[in-house]
DNA sequence: CTGAAAGCGCTTACAG
DNA sequence: CTGAAAGCGCTTACAG
């Protein structure tokens, strides 16, 4: 505690160099070159005191913290993520970290607080940021990716010329139906993952929606239910889709973790799965292949897309890639047992 | 982008005083009598002039950076936390945000770079630091907080000063091994949650061992099996134990998340929960209540342990709170179907 | 190839 | 009650 910390003065004293040279051989700098002998006493003297640079002296000479900030819509995280997070924060550590660049971690409630991050920018607390799940109605986060500062969305917001990574939602559901649709089912509901104001639950239910109506089965309303993230809105909707006189053969769950209420729900009326009604879901949380029955999904490559979010989000910062670049990543049908045999 | 920054000198000449005045109205410094007067004046020019302090430039002069670090262990991460993580996270989010603290967030794989958080407050990056699940053999940690930096452990070590927030694992196995023998099941089973070279799950095991002991039920090496975190691991584990010749009635899984595996292990050998064999989890991870049947389990204060554990860290940081202090949190037994009716 | 010096934007004794 | 000035520990043009 009491000890003095060794600052770059002392370094460059004991190695008898200025702390210029000290700064540039610490650091790596390109295009400076300094003698093999020197570098070497430099390292040496480094290595000798324990000398570990002062990030955030670093930070304020270089004018770049070295720090990005990942912020999560709580509403989001009201289960759904519960795995996909933590992927997303894998993905990310997996790049950022080979750049020596840390991630400060930040939570949005529904509404308020949307400041936090206007306020990570501004008091110059990170370089760049990463929003998962934005609402689509934020009006800093367009200012702030319109001052320059440079930010990544993991999801889509509709007319928006900010970089973002996501998965074709609409296509990935349609697939999930059109799975259900080849094993003879013509009467299926369909459960969201979350209110359709937001985007990916309203591309999923389109999916749906295309699915049928390709299928020549009119889109009928009365068999969609919203979810709200959790279980307990599957549950709650698959009773309620449960009420109706014509009884679903199969039902798409826009959400394993939802999937998992209306699974719980579908048992509770003593029907099984997937003899009576079959199951899809949509994410393939780590979790739903020991599901009972495993559960039909489709992956979502959750740490592919922390990964990629902090690829892009790097390069924006470098200036590497221009605003508004937009990633697709590839989605894939697992079939398990929950939707039964294939015909 | 191009547009200068906005400093405390602009803010200062906008209002007439001298940039010391402004910190101390910005920061409402105590005991500094600011004429009311003044402080307005300083507030609309900061409010015109759209000021925000630099939190770099800040933390450089005041040597507090005002973040803390998070870092959890990979190898925990793998599944178990998935529904923690995030509640710690939220817990911790609650309390360090009221005082305007930020959250870095990194992991650490099975056993290197554990230098990553050694860095972290090397470097200065952070005031203090919370460990999920650390090793107990982690030199550095030791190390750390010998020096005095604050560090805040989620789970303890043996023989360490050093400050923790934890539940009684022993104590809470115990609960839930009596729940089973309350419900006159006397051949019990036992899948840990981790290898038993972490605290944690050792003591799940010795409370499992307790209860059977206090019970005159030899406690028998045969019916215990490892798990590892994930739900693969509770499926062989239950695999493996279904092939014993004498069959359990009842298995105690110290994880909710390697109980599912188990329990797709049971219904695999077309088995009946409760009926064939009652399951008693660990954690009440949010999906437990929907799974099927609804799991009975120990409830894991997660939001309180992280609540807790930044409670700690602030104190340690201002010094008031001595180093050493460990916390025990309490848990519950929550009975759902999985364990069957109480007789 | 290396160094002297200014500067990053604050805070904080110390005066008065 | 308020200010001048040093200092936090680096980086980075600019010289030479």
């Amino acid at each position: 505690m009491a000890k003095r910390r060794v600052t770059s003065r002392d370094v460059a004293e004991r190695a008898g160099v200025s702390r210029t040279t000290v700064s540039f051989v610490i650091n790596k700098v390109e295009g400076v070159h300094i003698t093999e002998e020197t570098r070497q006493r430099v390292l040496v003297a480094a290595q000798a005191l324990g000398y570990v640079p002062d990030a955030t002296a670093q930070a304020l000479a270089s004018r770049r913290t070295r720090i990005i900030g990942l912020v999560f819509s709580r509403s989001y995280h009201h289960l759904t993520s519960d795995a996909f997070l933590l992927q997303i924060v894998d993905g990310l550590l997996d790049v950022v970290r080979q750049h020596g660049i840390r991630l400060l971690l930040d939570s949005v409630e529904n509404r308020d607080r949307e400041d936090a991050y206007l306020n990570l920018a501004r008091a110059k607390r990170i370089d760049g940021i990463i929003l998962s799940l934005p609402r689509s109605d934020d009006k800093d986060l367009r200012a702030l990716a319109e001052e320059g500062f440079p930010v990544v969305l993991i999801g889509r917001l509709p007319d928006v010329k900010i970089c973002s990574v996501d998965v074709d939602n609409r296509v990935a559901a349609r697939t999930a139906v059109e799975h259900l649709l080849s094993l003879g089912h013509t009467r299926i509901g369909c459960i969201t993952n979350a209110p359709p104001s937001f985007t990916a639950p309203a591309e999923r239910l389109r999916g749906y929606r295309e699915a049928l109506e390709q299928a020549d089965i009119p889109f009928d309303q009365t068999w969609v239910r919203y979810g709200d993230y959790g279980p307990e809105s599957g549950f709650e909707a698959m009773t309620s889709l449960l009420q109706t006189p014509d009884l679903p053969s199969a039902v798409f769950v826009a959400s394993d973790v939802v999937a998992y209420g209306a699974m719980a729900a579908i048992y509770e009326h003593h029907l099984r799965i997937p003899d009576d009604i079959a199951v899809v879901g949509f994410d393939d949380v780590p979790l739903s292949r020991f599901f009972f029955p495993p559960l039909t999904t489709v992956r979502l490559p959750a740490a592919d897309l922390g990964r990629k979010a902090g690829q892009l989000l790097l390069d924006l910062i470098l200036h590497q890639v221009e605003p508004g670049r937009q990633v697709l990543l590839d989605t894939e049908l697992i079939v398990r047992d929950s939707s039964g045999k294939v015909a």
